[in-house]
DNA sequence: CGGACAAGCTGA
DNA sequence: CAGCTTGTCCGG
């Protein structure tokens, strides 16, 4: 924009501006004093008077003509170098099509500390293809180097990337295929976590790429010539000029900002990716329907595909009596001989219940413990310490109490549902091993056999937590998954509770953890060296569930299939498109709504909002005129 | 968000 | 009716 123009010249006048305060989701125009003429560009970040206040915003827009008859003040000051046009613009994008608030957005794209110069700009992606030998230790193999081929001639790819195949490779393969046709310029490469973006900035800059880790580096990617590495929020990296995107294990829920608006990262770099005309590719062991439906599938051979997945053991638990609980016979012997062979590493197991026992029942007169003032289950936490008296806790009002039956007052009570609690201190006394507890919350407890504090090596697990450390076996919720780095064997105790949760993702969300876990005991082969017995283990009633074949069979395939026709019958995403509503004017909401979008009222209180495609979702929402009047919206909720 | 201002409640 | 809380409106 004004590209050449002098400065100086009569250029831009007014300025309008998103002020950086929460709760002012509006645009005001300024007038730009001569001085910062120069400086007041799309994107800028300022200091303009609000409200007899001086507060930060973001020049969304220049013009030569105000917007309003109001008198406009003066832009004080720019405080530092922001967003790019293309940046700015992509938020807007996100903005309505999230039915949500710019700042949070322009938050996201913005750099971390003021920034008022850019570095030089680095080499691009075509670094490594000068690079000298010794450094290009890194080869993808032919079945990738094909793959990233066609998924960068394609534009809108999903390359099926099995989880034990190198995602290093990948980006490298990537980087190679973008740098023939484009030599000079940046590549944007999305991870789920921190902690990913720093190994590969790490790896990349050995190689002898020019890398920029978002958005602790957000003005060397603003200079250019960078490998851009980041998180959710580098989605709305500033960078010179886009030459391709790469998004790593684009399924992670990760991707998807939980706060409104609830944005995608995989979507907002597959939009900015077709504007800027370059090629999009998101790689990821288990595709989504919706990202199916958005590119084209790029999956690797046959039998590299096959190859790329562990064993995985089926546990069919149909001939058991239920009341064996969440062991099968063949769990601790599998448990004890996995430890053993890999004594170096954990040996996992995944149960996605918190807490100690999530169901109690009455041992004397059998009720179902339940909260006396709003009738929940109520739930127990922790074991009470020696001398302590158990307490339970209602998970809907929050209300505590003694651990006995409300109905006879009997303290003897059954447990139900055990949760990973419970689990950790059955499994020490079943295997007899060092078993620790590892939940979202760092409060890991030891259930060792011994119930002795014995002190491990830190040998595994970088951070592992005081009792993890040491512990042969690890029970926890599905956070167990991200919590280590190799297994020699992840049993999910319980799949049918992923298989059956009553989400419309279940069964993606179910295969992204097996995926997950797949990759753990893939490094445990890899740290061995030889091949050991490292595999998954699910324990199942649905042996010929989709998501339970897809694993053993190493295809993927089998349930975005599935998925896909249920998804079409039942006219959800990506055969339509959703919006959840909720928060006190959730009811006015969705009553403006008549007639314009489909309307279903959700539990709690809350409503679904169901349209033909994102566009007429965001339009509808949009029309009502009530955005940003209380209610919370979440377009594309992933727990519907 | 946070200031301005209006409407509503309290105590003398 | 001053003095205070609570609610609603609005910002260029």
């Amino acid at each position: 924009m004004g590209a050449g123009r002098p400065a100086g010249a009569e250029q831009v006048r007014v300025a309008r501006v998103v002020p950086d305060v929460t709760g002012v989701d509006r645009q005001f125009d300024y007038s730009v004093p001569d001085e910062l003429r120069a400086s007041v560009v799309v994107g800028s970040i300022v200091r303009v008077p609000l409200q007899g206040r001086r507060v930060r915003g973001w020049v969304v827009a220049t013009s030569e003509v105000p917007t309003t008859t109001v008198p406009l003040r003066d832009v004080v000051e720019v405080v530092s170098l922001g967003p790019s046009p293309e940046v700015v613009a992509a938020a807007g994008v996100a903005a309505w099509r999230y039915a949500g608030r710019m700042r949070p957005l322009l938050v996201a794209a913005s750099p971390p500390r003021i920034v008022r110069a850019l570095p030089c700009p680095g080499a691009g992606v075509a670094t490594s293809a000068v690079a000298p030998l010794h450094v290009r230790a890194v080869v993808p193999s032919p079945a990738l180097a094909a793959a990233a081929l066609a998924a960068v001639g394609s534009h809108r790819a999903v390359v099926r990337l099995p989880p034990l195949a190198s995602r290093l490779e990948l980006v490298l393969a990537v980087l190679g295929a973008s740098a023939r046709h484009r030599p000079t310029g940046d590549a944007l490469v999305l991870v789920p976590e921190r902690r990913d973006a720093e190994i590969l900035t790490r790896r990349l800059a050995r190689l002898d790429y020019d890398v920029a880790l978002h958005p602790d580096d957000w003005a060397g990617a603003a200079a250019g010539g960078r490998v851009v590495v980041g998180t959710r929020t580098a989605a709305f990296a500033t960078t010179r000029s886009l030459a391709v995107v790469l998004v790593l294990d684009a399924h992670a829920q990760a991707y998807v900002e939980q706060r409104s608006p609830t944005w995608d990262a995989t979507v907002v770099v597959a939009e900015r990716a077709e504007r800027a005309g370059v090629p999009c590719v998101l790689a990821s062991p288990c595709p989504t329907v919706d990202h199916l439906a958005w590119g084209e599938l790029v999956a690797l051979p046959r039998a590299v595909e096959r190859s790329g997945w562990p064993p995985v053991q089926v546990l069919d638990r149909r001939g058991e009596d239920p009341r064996s609980g969440l062991y099968s016979p063949l769990l601790a012997p599998l448990l004890t001989a996995a430890v053993d062979s890999r004594p170096d590493i954990p040996a996992v197991c995944v149960l996605n219940r918190t807490g100690r026992a999530r169901l109690l029942a009455c041992g004397s007169c059998g009720a179902v413990v339940a909260c006396e003032r709003c009738a929940a289950a109520l739930l127990q936490r922790h074991r009470p310490a020696p001398g302590e008296t158990a307490e339970l806790d209602c998970p809907r009002c929050a209300a505590t109490g003694p651990a006995l039956c409300r109905m006879c007052g009997s303290t003897r009570l059954k447990l139900l549902r055990a949760g990973v609690g419970r689990v950790a201190e059955e499994l020490g006394a079943l295997t007899g091993r060092k078993v620790a507890e590892v939940s979202g919350r760092p409060h890991a407890t030891d259930h060792s056999a011994r119930g002795a504090l014995t002190r491990g090596d830190q040998a595994h697990g970088d951070q592992a937590h005081g009792d993890q450390a040491g512990a042969a076996v690890l029970v926890g919720t599905q956070a167990v998954l991200h919590r280590v780095r190799a297994a020699s064997v992840v049993v999910f105790l319980d799949l049918d509770q992923e298989l059956l949760a009553p989400r419309y993702r279940a069964a993606e969300q179910a295969l992204a953890l097996v995926a997950l876990a797949s990759r753990l005991v893939g490094n445990a082969g890899r740290a061995a060296g030889a091949a050991a017995a490292a595999r998954v283990v699910l324990q199942t009633r649905l042996p010929d569930h989709e998501v339970v074949r897809a694993a053993v069979h190493a295809d993927p395939g089998i349930v975005s299939a599935a998925e896909s026709l249920r998804r079409d019958a039942l006219g959800l995403p990506p055969a339509r498109a959703l919006a959840r509503l909720s928060g006190p004017g959730a009811g006015a909401f969705a009553e403006a709504l008549d007639g314009i979008a489909e309307i279903a009222a959700d539990s709690g209180g809350r409503f679904l909002v169901r349209a033909a495609d994102s566009a007429a979702l965001a339009g509808a929402l949009a029309a009502t005129g009530l955005l940003g009047s209380g209610t919370r919206i979440e377009v594309d909720p992933r727990d519907a």
